[in-house]
RNA sequence: GCGUCGGUAGCAAAGCCUGGUUACGCGAUGGACUGCAAAUCCAUUUCACGGGGGUUCAAAUCCCUCCCGGCGCUCCA
């Protein structure tokens, strides 16, 4: 199967064509690590978690590379305002990058560059690019000058550099007192009293803002890679400013053979901003709800598009993630009930019965098309989609009249199936410990426990009673702490709206 | 202004590149199951593609045009 990705440059899909077989060399550009990891960054890097593991999943030895740009202007802000080191600004937001995203269940890279330790590479690197007269030393810095290389501008925009000039008016030496035209862009910047700085040849300073990520792919991967990816912001000027950079300074092009960018996520069809006070974080979101429900949600559109956030549509991922789990647990019991203790070493059972054929089949049907949504520039709205499919027929299946080895033989099989596609390819389903344990990760459910008990094995008298209504009453009761109670062939179960 | 991405049933969102077949989900309604619920299953909620032209045996899908909206052109995932 062919995998197909949009490219940002070429402005269509085109075949995955990599350097070298087999290996993909993949830079995401990473936050600056000024703030707590808001609704954006968890957006974008699940989008390229979704890239990452599906690359793997067809076999292709990835390296992910991703940067932490950890020396900039609202980090030393806030650093000053609080009157602590830049540094220690970085290091705690950092801290929360890893724990947001690890709760999401994305992938760690397999390497996280800084800015505060590229800076001997990134030196050299303007220092080419002097040699090559693309860059001037101004009075306030080093500078990349634009018109050296005219026909790599507008690349991933479609903008026209002569419409840009014309239409600029006013802005024109707004920014970088130093520069000998608008469009060129800090490579190094000098000192202000009390910043942060580095020796340069041309003084102390530190990076302009897109210098790292041309020093880092560079000395990650040499002058040429596979995918580079960002939001969709970062088209301009970041990844144009990239271009530049590393194409004059090493000669070659294309830098990169796919360029990727993911959509906005926008609040109540608004920009998400701070000004605006519409302001999500990724903790924020994760204190009503579960990492992996907002997984899903955002999993539920193509990564290309804008989303539009609201309470609506956590509400949806909620029950489309909620109805995933229950599934997967659900099945888990089906095939592993009797087999607690050798629930990972059992062997796949063989597959028996007329019946269980057909659904085996349509199941298999299923699994194709699923990586064929993949496949087609990693559609995971689609591949959702029949998912869903599956476990309507997986659950069907599974409650129907057969015979209890098939039964059970049957639920490895989903079981499987599932944690192929949900699991390792989209990284929706919790460890099988987590998922037989239901809610149990929840934090609240320990402190819960002895009084959701209490009131349950009331209910059990009542109900052995057959006093429907006392029974009814203490389901209202536990209702209102907001705790739903289901009964079950097993008992009743409970969890936690 | 220039650039770019969109406008799909009550909501939400795939499909458009590679014209011809059901998206999927939520919500709603009825049914099976249940003491009643929940979960699950079945059925109904279907003939939706911004407007107008055109191409074609056939268009949500290709072409033209118009309208509306988002985003970018300054820091931003």
């Amino acid at each position: 199967m062919a995998l197909r990705v949009y490219d940002t440059r070429r402005r269509e899909k085109v075949d995955f064509v990599t350097i070298e077989a087999g290996k993909v060399r993949m830079y995401v550009c990473g936050i600056t690590p000024y703030s707590p990891s808001h609704l954006g960054h968890a957006r974008c890097y699940i989008a390229f978690d979704i890239v990452h593991r599906w690359l793997e999943a067809k076999g292709y030895d990835v390296t992910y590379v991703q940067n932490f740009t950890d020396v900039e202007d609202k980090i030393i802000n806030i650093a000053n305002e609080e009157g602590i080191d830049y540094l220690e600004v970085a290091e705690r937001n950092i801290v929360d990058y890893y724990d947001v995203m690890d709760a999401l269940n994305v992938l760690r890279a397999d390497h996280y560059p800084r800015v505060t330790e590229t800076i001997e590479g990134i030196i050299s690197m303007i220092e080419t690019l002097i040699e090559k007269e693309h860059a001037y030393n101004g009075e306030d810095g080093v500078y990349f000058h634009v018109e050296s290389a005219p026909e790599k501008y507008g690349l991933l925009t479609g903008q026209n550099i002569e419409a840009v000039r014309a239409g600029a008016g006013g802005r024109v030496g707004g920014t970088g007192l130093g520069k000998r035209d608008h469009k060129d862009f800090a490579l190094w910047k000098f000192a202000k009293p009390g910043e942060p700085q580095w020796d340069s040849p041309w003084g102390a300073g530190r990076p302009g803002w897109h210098i790292e990520c041309s020093a880092m792919s560079l000395q990650y991967f040499g002058e040429q890679f596979d995918i580079h990816g960002g939001g969709d912001d970062l088209r301009f000027p970041h990844h144009e400013a990239e271009i530049f950079q590393s194409e004059c300074c090493t000669g070659k092009s294309p830098l990169v053979n796919h360029w990727m960018h993911n959509g906005f996520v926008n609040i109540d069809g608004e920009k998400m901003s701070k000004s605006l006070g519409n302001f999500w974080t990724i903790t924020d979101a994760l204190k009503t709800h579960k990492p992996l429900v907002l997984r899903h949600a955002l999993l539920n559109a193509h990564y290309r598009n804008p989303i539009d956030f609201s309470e609506q549509f956590l509400e949806d991922g909620k029950r489309s993630q909620n109805k995933l789990e229950d599934s997967y647990c659900d099945l888990l019991r089906v095939w592993g009930e009797k087999n607690k203790d050798h629930l990972v070493s059992l062997p796949r059972p063989q597959l028996g019965g007329e019946g269980l054929a057909h659904t085996i089949g349509m199941l298999e049907k299923l699994g194709e098309e699923c990586a064929l949504s993949m496949d087609d520039d990693f559609n995971t709205r689609e591949a959702l989609a029949k998912i869903s499919s599956a476990i309507k027929i997986m659950n069907k299946a599974v409650n129907s009249d057969i015979d209890e080895n098939d039964r059970q033989s049957l639920g490895y099989y989903c079981v499987e199936w599932l944690e192929e596609f949900a699991g390792s390819a989209l990284g929706l389903l919790p460890s099988r410990e987590d998922a037989l344990a239901g809610s149990q990760e929840d934090p609240r459910r320990a402190e819960l426990e002895p009084i959701v008990s209490e009131l349950l094995m009331k209910r059990a008298a009542a109900r052995e009673a057959k006093d429907w209504e006392a029974a009814d009453a203490i389901r209202s009761e536990l209702a209102a702490l907001g705790i739903t109670v289901q009964d079950t062939a097993d008992g009743p179960e409970w969890e936690i709206n």
